[in-house]
DNA sequence: GTCAACCTGTTGTCCGGACAAAGTGACCGC
DNA sequence: GCGGTCACTTTGTCCGGACAACAGGTTGAC
């Protein structure tokens, strides 16, 4: 009855079976060879065709579930949801995004200094005000475009992090690439309107809609190793959120 | 060496019982009894200590993992995370947001009437513009002060829907109770700012920041059963997310 | 004294099996 | 034809076990 992607695993390769087939089930969503409305082979059968169990058939499929691209239903089966138009929300940096889209992102690092931490970003990351932090601030860009003033909050010095490479890269690539795993983010989103100097910045007119998020996110130890306070223009950007129950 | 809480199982009970340990570390972080930065005992003495298996444990470890309340650390073992402040958002209503929170939520019904889809919200849905749907507008109070206007659209008609209902009750509970179960959402969230008719009816001033949201809701069969369009006021609310990798 | 090898405890992954609950459709009696 | 019952399929839950990968401490060699 259901439709059988074709998928193939590597048993000697040190990536998890069921992340094998977690990934390829959601490739063949994103090619389309598995269309929306498609019902998957039963867990059992899958599991079969592949050699495996099924308790590791579910783990992949349960990963979809969570990132809202299937859906099960008892007694019937496992259907493919239409997908989404734009990119979700993820534990990566707007860089990211932008680079995975093809949007030509570039940085202008604005500060990037060793500074007392103010009230907010001391409370957000756990510390006493006025405890050393490094503060980085930066206006990002899309196609030359002004897109966002990104302010954040380490509480440690990372030795990588310079301009050089900020005007290159993401923060969060400079944080992994120096052994900082970020594995839980919390985000706070608003809306505010420019004042003048970040309409000038952003080269918008005063009092133009801005999206703003702050964001704290934490390492598996559960310290808070980095705090955001950013500002988009909302004529330019938007988030995406996939909410999922069960 | 971990801390455990005090938990108990009921056998009997219908609810499973991966859900009844995670619900119930989930309240003993709540209530302060795991603080941030405790260790959990290992899953295999919880598993021991409450005669369940592993994995069961791990199921339920696992849950509160993907809602970003702990952490797991390979060798080391789990940890609880610093509560956020504020709830985060989830598949509820506004009304049960604020409800839950003592902050006497109102309605004013504006519209409640089967009109022709207009092409945006009918895109949302996959139908054809100018399909029959019902259109809700209603303008949610909090405290007595306007808090955001909702537009919502649905493909069906929905029987106990009326507008005395709508003035106590959200929408999503009126659409649980008549057998709409929805469980994916997809969310698009923005800014921008009150046009003439939008202040008045928020109380703000013309050009004051507004927070908007758009969500497209999916039910376990896959269609698209409601979409909604709706403005916040920045000045009164924001939103939470949290965001977890792997 | 220093450093490497080892040991222990913990989570990560995977297996095979079993039964329960829910939805679907066929069958049968009426 | 109609309605209820039953069997079947499929996912949901749970078990017990096994080994691997990783972190951290301990021990031992040098």
């Amino acid at each position: 009855m259901g439709i059988r992607p074709r998928i193939e695993v590597d048993r000697s390769s040190p990536i998890p079976l069921y992340f094998q087939v977690a990934e390829q089930i959601a490739e063949a969503i994103r090619t389309g060879e598995l269309a929306p409305g498609d019902q998957l082979d039963s867990e059992v059968q899958i599991a079969e065709s592949l050699g495996l169990s099924r308790p590791t058939v579910r783990q992949a499929i349960g990963h979809l579930v969570d990132r809202g691209m299937i859906v099960r239903r008892r007694g019937v089966g496992t259907q493919i949801l239409p997908m989404p138009v734009r990119r979700e929300m993820e534990l990566t940096s707007l860089h990211d995004d932008l680079a995975r889209s093809g949007r030509a992102p570039a940085t202008d690092v604005l500060l990037l200094a060793r500074v007392p931490a103010e009230p907010e970003a001391a409370a957000a990351l756990g510390l006493a005000a006025g405890t050393p932090v490094t503060k980085v601030v930066r206006l990002r860009r899309s196609q030359g475009e002004p897109l966002a003033v990104m302010r954040n909050w380490l509480p440690e010095p990372v030795p990588p992090l310079t301009e050089e490479v900020l005007e290159t890269r993401g923060l969060y690539e400079v944080l992994r690439k120096a052994g900082i795993r970020i594995c839980v983010a919390r985000q706070r989103i608003g809306a505010c309107t420019a004042d003048a100097e970040q309409a000038a910045l952003l080269e918008e007119r005063r009092g133009a809609a801005l999206l703003t998020m702050e964001r704290t996110a934490f390492d598996d130890s559960g310290r808070a190793v980095e705090f955001g306070s950013h500002i988009y223009r909302a004529s330019r950007y938007s988030l995406e959120v996939t909410v999922t129950e069960h």
